[in-house]
DNA sequence: ACTTACTTGCAAACGATTTGCAATTGCATT
DNA sequence: AATGCAATTGCAAATCGTTTGCAAGTAAGT
């Protein structure tokens, strides 16, 4: 699905414009980050880190993950019970369906609900700056 | 707004018939979260909860939010950031917008979002056993 | 290559919440 | 009203995910 090579090389390029510097675990976990298709946590990531890198710490991991939300290069999502968990930034906006027999995060958007959310929060006399929107269910067993 | 006296009542009755004893940290702790409006966490309770019997533990106050969230008494929410929050439960289901500038917590109720998580969860084969909807926003200053 | 500020790994600290334990209490029973 | 015992409490210590201080290591501008 998505190429790392290319993702990488922008990444790379956008956080050094950021003025951060690209350091052996950062690269490290950035490839790990444009590869994934799923949702992964510090944990999850630090262990596939290791695997590239054994000298590669916990507190690295979410130093880094920190940096990057900083710098908006990724998004943290605090789902129900578990840890943090991670994406890259830089696609549509999209919220989330959470198997909660599985754990398995599905991906979703409604520019419906985002307008109803807008229409909501304006009635009350607000302006959303962010929301967060999350389904809880599980897989209906369809004949 | 809250009818403290009635409410409590129908409460420790509720309470008894699943078989919870009522004690004085546990009446105390349901009396202020009948008198509430707002969205208190554990450590607002148990300030509160001190005023009225000062040897009243922080511990208590968790194991008793622990039990009333199991009874299905209380409610949780787990809101950006801060610590657990609760209210009451039994009103009808309502999400929250909360405002990022002063912590505060409006209430709301959209039937048109609610139907419309229902038709985006169906469509992606799953069936929405709950949900977490939460507005973060800044009061617009109207003209 | 030199310099220096930025990063790292490690271990210890952190904040919210949970837990073990011995002492206390609710309440069903006499 | 007194008894008995399991449920509940307060306290301190433990837990979990995450953050942080510090001394050692390194990126990158010169
Ligand atoms: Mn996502
Ligand atoms: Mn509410
Ligand atoms: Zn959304
Ligand atoms: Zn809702």
């Amino acid at each position: 699905m998505t190429n790392p090579i290319a993702e990488k090389r922008d990444y790379e390029e956008e956080l050094r414009q950021a003025g951060v510097r690209i350091t052996r675990p950062r690269r490290i976990i950035l490839g790990i980050l444009s590869e994934t298709e799923d949702h992964p946590d510090a944990l999850a990531i630090f262990r596939r880190a290791v695997a590239l890198d054994s000298s590669i710490s916990l507190s690295t991991v979410y130093r880094t993950m920190k940096l990057l939300e900083t710098v908006g290069a990724i998004r943290r999502h605090a789902f129900e019970g578990g840890p943090s968990r991670f994406e890259q930034a830089g696609g549509a906006h999209h919220d989330h369906l959470i198997d909660i027999e599985t754990g398995d995060v599905v991906e979703f958007r409604s520019d419906r609900i985002e307008k109803l959310q807008d229409e909501v929060a304006r009635a009350l006399g607000y302006e959303i700056v962010h929301h967060r929107l999350e389904l809880y269910g599980r897989k209906l067993r369809s004949k």
